[in-house]
DNA sequence: CCAAAACCTGGGAGCGCTCCCAGAACGTTC
DNA sequence: GAACGTTCTGGGAGCGCTCCCAGGTTTTGG
């Protein structure tokens, strides 16, 4: 009996492959060719290996795994630091249920970064290190060159929401256009003659996306496209002052189009502090349905987009491409819907 | 010249640690030891190595570190599947804020895993597969053993939220009980005489410890802690249900604390249809301080809890148990505040 | 009936790192 | 200057797996 002088500490004697292919009377290949659903293996060398495998409740060790083979079984999410602050949290908590839901039952972990201002080399070299076998990219701004790189140094990257400075990136989005084109159209059946509408910043691909529907479902009625205002980003605070200059500009506005529900909140603040009812003298109609959509006062007639859905359909996109499958789409848009409320 | 017949497909010829060696004139095991900054290594060799570091873009490789040493460098954030729907998303995003907060400049890497209803076994083998170094737990329901299981097994382990079923485990909580009486002293100290709440589910603890200081605080005034509605779960459906419920037991009520803004929306809907006037016939105070409840009609009067900070002190507890640290705190309790608005 | 093809199996090198051990270089003290 | 500590350095085993190769066993087909 050795003394110990020190506690054993937290010593994980965790099964190894080796035992479960004593247990199973077979070799350590034949182990690795069941848990990786490998052919030429026979029915009975199989069995005896899973029955191994759930009575010593075996683990593969992932670390060996990515040493000894040449994928990490592991991808990445990357969510840019203010990015994450502003398009926010009911985007970002949609999206990561689709990764998770669809990464659901596939050997696959998903690992989370977020990308600040300083250490961009870090990630990069992070990510392209081998570590990771792709990489899911959201809430990028302006004209970051993430994707680019990521994608130029061979790594398997899609990207959540059209990427204004990633040309040839693959990227899943919502059809923003369409949905707020439907908007638009939608005020004008509803017989209203003033329509506006609030842009989101002019450095997110969302933002003029939207801008961009809207413009041509009032252009199609024979309107005029010209009451845009610009906020400065996704808040209440910022749809408020954006709705206060629609308003002084032009007093008889009778429907507004606002690209996102978070600003349709100051929005709505700024229509009841001016005295206009809603959607009595002003309908409005916002994007997204956030769950405050519908608790809004009144609540909110919004374009549905499906997060989770966005979510899944980027990992989709990226675990088909690691399987490599080939002539995949270079772009993928998800349908919107119209939930009309009391708002307009 | 070797004809490659198929393309090298993504191969990363990553500069490895002995590469840097040999750039910087010295051994692997120096090399090594200015990476993990252990002692004993001249400044010279420990300049030389970082200059060849930069130089290369090196960056080891995460596999088999973990494979050779003993840590993974690396933990997990374990949410549960239904949770994550239920205390919902802007709860969520704020921890996944703070733990990354708090996690940068370290280098370890953060897993996500939801745990689903029948995965449970595969997740604790996971996860006690040596594959991660420690583990955060969020949005426990009702009994959950998931806490208590990973403990007992050696993994070190910080909960958010107080427990119910797992005492002995580390955790992390907003300061709920004291929250919810300040709120109820307010409430007093308004003047108002009839004072209701609307309490969360009874199977998490978050609902039940803002109950009980609730109670406290009304009862100290010695008034009667009688008017409680237990919601359902944490929606404002829920919290509309509730507060019809309140109304019709007592039509006189004057005050009411929701456990949680996201519920008093609804109530005040509820309100609303009823014809009572906020602030004036009945004040609300709700408790969370989401962005929803500035956004609310009328602003919601509501008691702070700073939920990022809830990560980065989850982050810290198990960062610190992981370096060795001895007798830290089993709990610690994060302070509120209250925020006033005009709904009380 | 024998050759070729298909199926199945085990052995063993090596992925890139950490960590132990042995030893070199430098004091410091009697 | 011998004996000791302290600081620094390099060599090499081995972490647990995958993947290649060599070989055995069965099936197929001419």
């Amino acid at each position: 009996m050795t003394d110990a002088v020190e506690p054993p500490k937290a010593r994980r004697p965790n099964t190894r492959l080796e035992e479960v292919a004593r247990a199973a009377g077979v070799s350590k290949s034949t182990v690795s060719r069941v848990i990786n659903g490998e052919p030429y293996v026979s029915s009975k060398a199989r069995e005896a290996v899973h029955q191994a495998i759930t009575q010593l409740g075996y683990s593969p060790n992932q670390a060996a795994r990515t040493l000894a083979g040449s994928r990490a079984n592991c991808i990445a999410l990357v969510v840019s630091e203010q990015g994450s602050r502003v398009l926010a949290d009911p985007f970002f908590a949609g999206v990561l249920r689709g990764v998770n839901a669809e990464l659901a039952g596939k050997r696959v972990q998903l690992v989370l970064m977020m990308s600040k201002e300083g250490d961009e080399q870090d990630l990069v070299n992070y990510l392209c290190g081998g570590h990771v076998d792709g990489v899911l990219v959201i809430s990028l701004h302006g004209q970051d060159p993430l994707p680019r790189t990521l994608a130029d140094a061979g790594l398997p990257t899609v990207v959540g929401g059209r990427p204004l400075g990633a040309g040839g990136v693959p990227y899943v989005d919502s059809d923003n256009f369409n949905g707020a084109m439907e908007a638009a159209r939608y005020l004008v059946s509803l017989g209203r003659r003033r329509i506006a509408t609030i842009a989101g910043p002019r450095d997110m691909a969302v933002g003029m996306d939207r801008l961009s529907g809207w413009k041509r479902g009032i252009s199609q009625a024979r309107m005029d496209a010209d009451l845009v205002a610009y906020a400065t980003d996704f808040t209440p605070e910022s749809g408020a002052a954006a709705m206060a200059d629609l308003l002084r500009r032009e007093p008889a506005l009778d429907a507004v189009f606002v690209g996102a529900d978070i600003m349709a909140l100051g929005a709505l603040q700024t229509l009841h502090a001016h005295g206009k009812k809603v959607p009595d003298d002003v309908a409005v109609v916002g994007f997204d349905d956030l769950m405050i959509a519908s608790t809004a006062v009144p609540p909110l007639t919004t374009i549905r987009q499906d997060v989770e859905q966005l979510g899944r359909t980027m990992t989709w996109r990226l675990m088909a491409e690691l399987a490599g499958e080939e002539n995949l789409p270079p772009f993928l848009l998800l349908p919107t819907s119209m939930v009309t409320r009391v708002s307009a």
